[in-house]
RNA sequence: GCCGAUGUGGUGAAACGGUAAACACAGCGGACUUAAAAUCCGCUGGCGGGCAACCGCCUUGUGGGUUCGAGUCCCACCAUCGGCACCA
């Protein structure tokens, strides 16, 4: 018996065929504005993945999730009538790549065009309808040519007082110097403690550093202070969260970003110090508060232990002490101070502060938990109303003060929250938002702060010490940088032997000699840019991916990202994991290129959504070392790729975390079996031939019933993205099917439309069948370039409905009455039936609440 | 600690404030078969009652509330998962 025959339909025989077929014919390719056979009547959907990372372990079973969705909402907007934009490409640069080219011995092009291969076969083997002639690869150097334009874009423009990017020419203009036109670059070079990982041999970006380990491979981070390239998020930090509004993505991403940039609004104060022993040039110390209207209560002040005043602040007596403190919070690894953070510790500088509002001496100390990236990396100290100030406070014995009146049986020592402000002189009285106000007035006015706003987000610590990543387009000469100009782009990497970190600071780059030396005079940067920077606009070059002359085509970009909304992608698929990684780089990037004119939308993603993570059949997460993986490749060999594509939709809500369940795959592999035999039917030897039942003849009423309740949900469905729902109206339409004698062809070929989105193979297939046999009854090409069906709103009208009777709201009897029946007859029925008379034990009817088509209920 | 999401049968899950558990999986029974697999047909939340078709009560994490009616809305709490974490 061969294998093929234990099988319930022969998908391993049809889904290779129309897999080609679609390629031969350029079922899927997508013209643009300006091609011969662009229809510019038609609107446009850009639906996007997430483009992968192609390891060399191949897909797993969460890929197909994300791509599946987008890919039967790519075909039924196709069917549906708009233009449709589907590509899929690689994020090839970085570090799971040459991790893994390291550890294979091969150069990273290898493996990694290798590995893309491989991906390219398994998406191929789904049946996705991309368009492959837009594949865009990061690691090719007709596209990173243009990453690296789009860095010079960044390197030549500032941020000016409308918050928006232009041009350092106009700086240039305004007669600006070259120091001062670098300190406002969007791209800029800073000395400044980074996150090193020695382990990966680079620095890496706040966002890439978790518990103080590095997000890949787990290995400890170290902050030292190292020159990089960095660029300015921070001046985006109010437009990125200004313009989630506009945005159609999960609260819960957009509070991450929000929560991410970290916003909070409040006042800089200016501190006198007090008894100056030295010169300073600047006496006094600057601090944000979220809470001025305490400032009655700063018994003390603290400075980041890398404060640049403490050597200067710190008295003789003290200087020791404070050399030795910040000695050891320098040591320490940022994981390590995490750890820490339960244990308050710090140490007396010796100096003195005033507090400007009641000239009281306080003293400044230091302590690790104050940051130097926060704020000014100074703060005043309200132990009474802050916890971590209060905790210090009782560590060291310094002076705790009411300022504000908690309500009534709440202590105020600790007190956080708003209240009554007390002990504060021309504050007392207020509620804790009007002492705000008044205090940060009176501050202004008398010239001792301002109100101010901060965030958490950091500048984009933009370089790498790696050999896999697009080189800098950038040059040094006399200790300056300057830009390559874009005629030298393409920059492509050097040709190395040895692409291994180099274990130091010092990047690989370094080891190609002849290629660092750029002139007589001038060397190249060494750093290289990090994975995020080729996956910061990918999106754009699907638009018009074989542009040599623009990054993307200005009428092919206005098409694509076009459409009067926001963002311009109309739907992103893809992890969570990517929260505020990707989509918060992709988002700055996209301002910028939106300020300076080269794009036409303000953000990229216009509606966003998280497929939930894919489980083991144990419920645990999917690893190796668990051996709860499931690959994609067996279960195409074993139920086919519809089987896949079907049961990762059926099984639950996109967006939710699920266990994998083989059981589940059969199920839905049973339900394709199913369909195939409405047109299918197998004699003894195994052969499959159409099936007698199958005739031209119009559906019965039943029929049609489910078959235009099927169209219409399906439809409704999709657009929601909740496809296991509309999975399920499929069943149960075929079910209706199965159990008919005679099989109405028409109608199944109707049916076979709906389905195509989610199983287009078997759908080509059995159209195929039908048309030997039925041509007109038939798509006479692919069910992919069919239209959606219409349904019949008079197909699913029924002439009577069932009415549930209630009594005191619960269910007591049903019947069946025409739909046009009116209230009071619906009402007469009710109250006619035993059952209802039984419940109501004779009792007079208080209310009765008839809703048509549904129910009545008696109350008694 | 703070923020967010989720809690419904043996399992994955459905359910405009209106018959809780659609659709699947697993289980049980039947048809077909020498037999098995496959396929087709039926049953399948819990407790109690009845020979029976059937009947009653209970049930959406827990406790309250709003409503003629609550899985759904409101308040409080518990549990699980995810994110952030000395951000002044």
């Amino acid at each position: 018996m061969s294998s093929e025959s234990r099988k319930a339909f022969p998908f391993s025989e049809f889904e290779p065929k129309w897999q080609a077929e679609w390629e031969a014919k350029n079922a899927f390719r997508t013209p643009n504005p300006g091609d011969a056979n662009f229809d510019a009547s038609k609107p446009k959907y850009f639906v996007l993945d997430m483009f992968p990372y192609p390891s060399g372990n191949g897909l797993h079973v969460g890929h197909p999730e994300g791509y599946t969705a987008t890919d039967i909402i790519g075909r039924f907007k196709k069917m549906s009538g708009f233009n449709v934009l589907h590509p899929m490409g690689w994020d090839a640069f970085g570090l799971p790549a040459e991790q893994y080219a390291i550890k294979t011995g091969t150069h990273p092009r290898v493996t990694t065009e290798a590995n893309i291969a491989n991906f390219t076969k398994q998406l191929k083997s789904l049946g996705f309808a991309y368009d492959w002639s837009r594949e865009v690869n990061t690691t090719d150097p007709g596209y990173f040519k243009w990453t690296q334009w789009i860095f010079l874009k960044l390197y030549n423009s500032y941020v000016g007082d409308d918050g928006k990017a232009h041009p350092v020419s106009e700086l240039e203009t305004q007669g600006l110097s070259r120091a001062e036109i670098d300190a406002r670059r969007l791209a800029y070079v800073s000395e400044a403690p980074v996150n090193w990982c020695p382990e990966l041999g680079t620095v890496l970006a706040n966002e890439e550093v978790i518990d103080g380990k590095s997000e890949v491979g787990g290995h400890p981070v170290e902050r030292r202070p190292m020159r990089q390239w960095m660029l300015r998020i921070t001046a985006f930090a109010q437009r990125l969260i200004d313009e989630l509004d506009g945005l159609d993505w999960p609260e819960s991403i957009k509070l991450l970003q929000r929560n991410w940039i970290g916003r909070s609004e409040g006042a800089e104060v200016r501190f006198a110090i007090a008894d100056l022993q030295s010169q300073i040039s600047n006496p006094e110390i600057t601090v944000f508060t979220t809470r001025p209207d305490t400032l009655f209560g700063a018994t003390y002040m603290v400075l980041a232990p890398e404060h640049p005043l403490v050597e200067v602040l710190a008295t003789e007596e003290q200087a020791a002490e404070i050399e030795a403190y910040r000695g050891k919070t320098a040591r320490k690894s940022d994981l390590e101070r995490t750890e820490l953070a339960k244990d308050k510790s710090g140490v007396f500088t010796g100096a003195y502060a005033i507090n400007p509002v009641n000239q009281e001496r306080i003293p400044i100390w230091i302590a690790d938990y104050v940051l130097m990236g926060y704020g000014t990396g100074a703060i005043m100290a309200v132990p009474a109303h802050d916890e971590r100030d209060f905790e210090f406070a009782q560590k060291f014995g310094l002076p705790i003060m009411q300022v504000v009146q908690p309500p009534e049986g709440r202590d105020w020592q600790g007190y956080t929250d708003d209240g009554i402000a007390v002990n504060s002189g021309f504050l007392d009285g207020l509620t804790t938002p009007d002492a705000k106000k008044k205090i940060t007035a009176w501050l202004e006015e008398k010239g001792l702060g301002k109100g101010t706003v901060n965030f958490k987000l950091r500048d984009w610590l933009f370089s790498r010490q790696r050999y896999w990543g697009e080189p800098f387009p950038i040059v040094w000469e006399d200790g300056h940088h300057r830009c390559l100009p874009e005629g030298e782009l393409p920059l492509l990497p050097p040709d190395l032997e040895d692409f291994r970190p180099t274990g130091t600071p010092e990047p690989p780059l370094s080891k190609a000699t002849d290629w660092v030396r750029y002139s007589a005079t001038a060397t190249r940067e060494l750093n290289t840019m990090p994975q995020w920077a080729g996956s910061c606009w990918y999106y754009l070059r699907y638009c018009d991916p074989r542009n040599d002359q623009r990054f993307v085509g200005e009428a092919a970009e206005q098409y694509w990202m076009g459409g009067g909304k926001p963002g311009g992608v109309d739907l992103y698929v893809g992890g969570t994991e990517h929260a505020v990684l990707h989509l918060l780089y992709a988002r700055f990037w996209h301002k910028v290129l939106f300020d300076l004119g080269f794009v036409s939308t303000p953000e990229p993603f216009q509606r966003l959504v998280n497929q939930g993570l894919i489980l083991g059949e144990d419920g645990q997460k999917m690893s190796k070392s668990r051996g709860n993986v499931v690959n994609p490749d067996d279960v195409v060999r074993e139920h086919g790729a519809d089987a896949l594509r079907l049961y990762e939709m059926f099984m639950g809500p996109l967006e939710q975390v699920k266990p994998w369940s083989m059981k589940g795959v059969e199920g839905v592999y049973r339900f394709l079996a199913r369909v195939w035999r409405l047109v299918m039917e197998v004699d003894d030897e195994g052969v499959w031939s159409l099936s007698k039942a199958l005739q031209d003849v119009p559906a019965n009423k039943a029929l049609t019933k489910a078959l235009h309740e099927t169209i219409k949900k399906c439809g409704e469905d999709i657009e929601k993205l909740s496809f296991n729902t509309a999975i399920s109206q499929m069943m149960v339409c075929t079910n209706a099917f199965t159990g008919a004698e005679v099989k109405p062809a028409g109608a199944i070929a109707t049916f076979l439309r709906v389905l195509s989105p989610f199983a287009p193979h078997l759908a080509e297939e059995l159209n195929a069948r039908i048309r030997d046999a039925f041509p007109h009854l038939a798509a006479a090409g692919f069910v992919s370039d069919e239209a959606w069906p219409v349904y019949d709103p008079a197909a699913l009208i029924e002439d009577e409905v069932e009415i549930v009777f209630q009594v005191n709201g619960k269910l007591r009897d049903k019947a069946r009455v025409p739909v046009a029946a009116g209230k009071e007859e619906i009402e007469a029925i009710a109250l006619a039936s035993a059952r209802v008379q039984e419940f109501m034990e004779g009792k007079p009817a208080k209310k009765i609440i008839v809703v048509p088509g549904k129910l009545v209920n008696v109350v008694v």
